[in-house]
DNA sequence: CCCCTCTTCTGGATCGATCAAGAAGAAAGT
DNA sequence: ACTTTCTTCTTGATCGATCCAGAAGAGGGG
């Protein structure tokens, strides 16, 4: 009875903690016995196993060592997403946030917590995948990390990656990229429009700003940059027009910023594009902001077309044509998968997409 | 050489998973060298080294198992961060959304992980607390909670809440919620005004909409919004001017629609109020939308002020004038105190404010 | 009275690693 | 040649829990 440990919140901290072992002693009980209190009520009875919870209290023991759980009983309770970009920077692009939102929505239902891995190099990245505690991965990456991705198929673990090629051992989610794209070329041809700018994500997220690295791009499987380019090509190819209609910038770190400059520079050709088609909302943002730098209004002198539909898109003045997709049921879904995977092979799920026509695109100025 | 496991992908999933004593046996050695391969490269001869990692990749080991590492090691590699609210709520505000990246970049730096822990239910937010395999923890509540600081204070880990009573035996960060309060009121006072509207953050967290309770605050030991309000009332005490000068209403989940309705109803007053105090920036921008609604000119016959300054602040037309807090560096400072614990006493620090003015605040247009 | 079932509780084995201490052999100093 | 040091590797103990099989006692039915 006069075991009790010096607790008084956070003394000095050396001291070892209190186990089960030392709370079964306390109480008179075996260790089962103790476990039983916090994890299955129904093994003793009810006054034992308020005692023991009582001494419990007493002792300060908080309850049962997750890590030693943990150990014993294989499961994690928690599911690992991991960026192929700054850990910084998922919290900042609003795809990724409305992603990890979807991701959460399920963890919570789900009880289950959600581990974001850092990134800190190419190195320790494997690093952490390997050490992460957790029941299974989410792969979000802008651009397919090769290491990355076997870091993770090296874990044995339910994994799901997004926008990555179909060859890899694990389930994906993904929009079909190209398609959509050329959704939305073809709504600006509808409108009369023949000359564009492309305001596209940067291909290899090198930190590169310049013209669009068209011949690098055919090494690639699959990127979203590359998937939509190819969709606007073919809408161009579908009406008949040539791909030099089609003037591309790169645009590092889907920034506001470097779209705007890009887009000055794609604006300051002639005969200038009458429409913009970016890759993401935030580029068709710097894209609205090129033009009031310029004097142009939009949609009268330009159209600019997004891409993702985020919050900003529907705020913004003119409000954005984009093309929508379900940025949170992405990560939902994509949850989903690895709390209950797929038995066998496992599976593709590609998510619908949709235009949605709002104020910043017009008929083509010079168009009849 | 035989001992090959199969482990094409995921298999079946049910078969045992390779451990470090198998690697051992495979290669010839002992567990320690085995683990010494992964952990310490200078306590084997590189030879040995490089054959043991070859055979651990044939055998499809991906490394020390995790789980088994914290239990024997102690230690994580990962902190805790608990949301007083739903865990979607923490992915949809601005200022969690900061707070949280704030975080990131300091485990990004610290090479640790970030386990976001779910909020299934009262009972529950304890149980994912208790059972969380990490280092430390930070918790970032709207509300304050005290279950969730009794249960993260149980744990006996380095600590950090934020926006919590000082008499918590865990380190705090917080800003000057009131004195930040004061000066937005002050400003409003300077420019003229004498009738002002409140837009309050809901003082429990309870989905409740209405006029302020003000009788049920003075329980509350300290929330955001029950100092905020003490803030502007001192403005206008210190302007020799009556609190019924402050009609104030409560918005639930800090929501723009919501904020823009009780604006209306602020707004439908006579006589009307010159100048609206939002207590958080979505609010103000709800204010705005009712602005607009009412066919009322901001900052010509309605001035406007906010508080957090998110980046929605200064996108927004007219710009908000609001309360600058940064809260970032409020999530990095939190991170920066659950990595390197404060010897002895709990810290508690007080990040400074800023009150910037921008286009949503003028002269009161019935001043002389 | 005996057997069976049900409830309540216990002890040993185990999860998969790391750590501390020490053994074996090579290299070096005296 | 003998001790010392350094490198390289090994064994036994341990982290703190959960699981499995079974024991002790209570209650019920034949």
């Amino acid at each position: 009875m006069e075991t009790r440990v010096g607790q008084d919140g956070q003394s000095d901290g050396s001291q070892r903690a209190v186990t089960l072992l030392d709370l079964a002693r306390a109480a008179g009980v075996s260790r089962t016995t103790a476990s039983n209190a916090f994890n299955r009520p129904d093994q003793l009875s009810p006054k034992l196993r308020a005692r023991v919870l009582e001494i419990a209290d007493k002792m300060g023991y908080a309850g049962p060592n997750p890590m030693a759980r943990m150990l014993r009983t294989g499961r994690a309770g928690s599911i690992g997403v991991v960026f192929g970009k700054s850990l910084t920077y998922g919290f900042t692009d609003p795809t990724s946030i409305a992603f990890l939102k979807g991701v959460a929505s399920v963890c919570e239902k789900e009880g289950a917590s959600l581990l974001i891995l850092p990134e800190t190099g190419e190195a320790e990245v494997g690093n952490a995948i390997q050490g992460a505690a957790v029941d299974g991965f989410i792969v979000y990456c802008m651009h397919y990390l090769t290491v990355v991705n076997d870091a993770v198929a090296a874990r044995q673990l339910p994994s799901v990656a997004v926008s990555a090629p179909e060859t890899m051992p694990m389930s994906t989610i993904d929009i079909d990229d190209r398609s959509a794209a050329r959704e939305a070329a073809a709504h600006l041809i509808g409108l009369g429009h023949r000359r564009f700018g492309v305001l596209a994500l940067d291909v290899f997220g090198d930190g590169y700003d310049g013209p669009l690295r068209i011949d690098q791009m055919a090494d690639l499987e699959c990127t979203p940059s590359v998937d939509r380019f190819r969709g606007y090509r073919d809408a161009l190819g579908a009406a008949g027009l040539e791909d030099a209609q089609l003037r591309a910038f790169e645009v590092s770190g889907n920034s506001e910023d470097n779209a705007r400059k890009a887009a000055v520079k794609l604006l300051g050709q002639k005969p200038r594009p009458t429409a913009i088609l970016a890759m993401s909302d935030r580029l068709a943002v710097g894209a609205l902001l090129a033009a009031t730098d310029l004097g142009l209004d939009v949609p009268g002198d330009l159209s600019v077309v997004g891409f993702d539909d985020i919050p900003l898109a529907k705020a913004v003045t003119p409000a954005l044509t984009t093309i929508h997709q379900p940025l949170e049921e992405k990560g939902a879904a994509a949850a989903r998968l690895v709390f209950h995977p797929p038995k066998g092979r496992p599976r593709h799920v590609v998510l619908p997409t949709e235009l949605v026509v709002r104020n910043s695109t017009g008929l083509a100025p010079d168009a009849g």
